[in-house]
DNA sequence: TGTCTGAATGATCAACGAATTCTTCAGCGC
DNA sequence: GCGCTGAAGAATTCGTTGATCATTCAGACA
């Protein structure tokens, strides 16, 4: 059992460096194979297919991610602040991971077009976080109630889906970047400890 | 002076016809030119290039945007509703005409592959419009003052990005973009109602 | 029996010449 | 001169062909 897990780990270990550095389209199930001292075939009875690989490497980013987000919301600071520091965290953390191996951005684009639904999942864990820290300002007295948090957390994601994708703000500096989604934040936040009456189709 | 205006606009109706129903890739200027009964080669006495065709038609579909635009924004309603109006009308244009003829999608594409600083000029008229609503809003009281406007527009187009790429929207129906829109603009309107405290980087 | 290989298969990609298309411009008719 | 054409040139796309690659699987090995 801890072989298969340890072969696996070896295997996307191996794709990993390759991908980082030649990116995905160049990297084959061959190399990756040889770098393990395998044929291409036994690859296929640890992960399903090369998309799945760049996924489990997607996967590995994102724990690394959610483990950040969950100390964030953790933390014995004002609800506001904490919410800025988990989407600059974000920002920051995709950006200087493209940075340094510009490569990854190909993986991000692959993924989302042969695996649409990853993204959702990692906006749903992200919620998680979310909802726990936009819950505790309510609880502190920071933000005004909030009848349906789920939802208030849905539609700070979409307003700050700006800063999610690589490819819409790759031409901006990470410091400019950082400045508009405080912005942006700057008016959520306001909002937030107002109080948002919402629409009344969107009332659940 | 008017038979070239005049030749200008047959040629980019000619145009017209042929994009939305058969794709920019696959209208040939020639094809256009012989719709109008002139040479290829002529075409380029009324437009620099291809794209420019393209362009000139995304400008035409513009001003009826920033008509209603204008409309909305004198009309004699509250500030929020009119914040509502100028966006869930910006969404519907867009979304009808994407149905209407989804080969307009790839114009769009086109342009912002090659002409990437003809969007900021329509995010900028359009912040022209926010202006006007927001300052209304804050004389009315409705919305509490505002230091610096344009950077306030900045952020709620900057927050609503999501809504004004099709390539980002494309797989939802209109009805739930709408009720998004919707959910993200009760935030910001909430924010504006009690006031944006703007964070110290971002003040001019 | 459980692992793994390596050949077979079909899909995708790269290369490259041919064809099409965009763009320019010398010159023609008015 | 003015407006336009049509041929020439440059750039791009297209279609074909050969090679590479992802994926499968029968069977070898242990």
């Amino acid at each position: 059992m801890n072989d298969k897990t340890d072969t696996r780990q070896q295997i996307l270990e191996a794709a990993m460096n390759r991908i980082v550095h030649y990116g995905y389209g160049k990297t084959t199930m061959s190399e990756i194979a040889g770098d393990c001292g395998m044929s291409a075939g036994n690859i296929y009875r640890f992960f399903a297919s090369k998309i799945d690989i760049a996924e489990a490497m997607a996967r590995k980013f994102n724990l690394e991610l959610y483990q950040t987000y969950a100390e964030i919301a953790r933390e014995d600071r004002p609800a506001p602040e904490r919410l800025r520091r988990v989407f600059e965290y974000g920002l920051t953390h995709s950006y200087d991971a493209i940075e340094k191996d510009a490569k990854i951005l190909e993986v991000a684009e692959v993924l989302q077009e042969e695996r649409p639904l990853f993204f959702n999942e990692g906006l749903a864990q992200e919620r998680i976080y979310l909802n726990q820290i936009l819950e505790d300002g309510v609880a502190a007295g920071t933000f005004a109630p909030i009848t349906d948090t789920t939802f208030i957390s849905e539609m700070i994601q979409s307003a700050l889906m700006k800063f999610r994708f690589p490819q819409l703000y790759s031409l901006l500096t990470l410091a400019k970047l950082k400045r508009e989604l405080n912005g942006v934040l700057d008016i959520i936040i306001a909002g937030l400890k107002h109080g948002v009456d919402i629409t009344a189709e969107n009332k659940r």
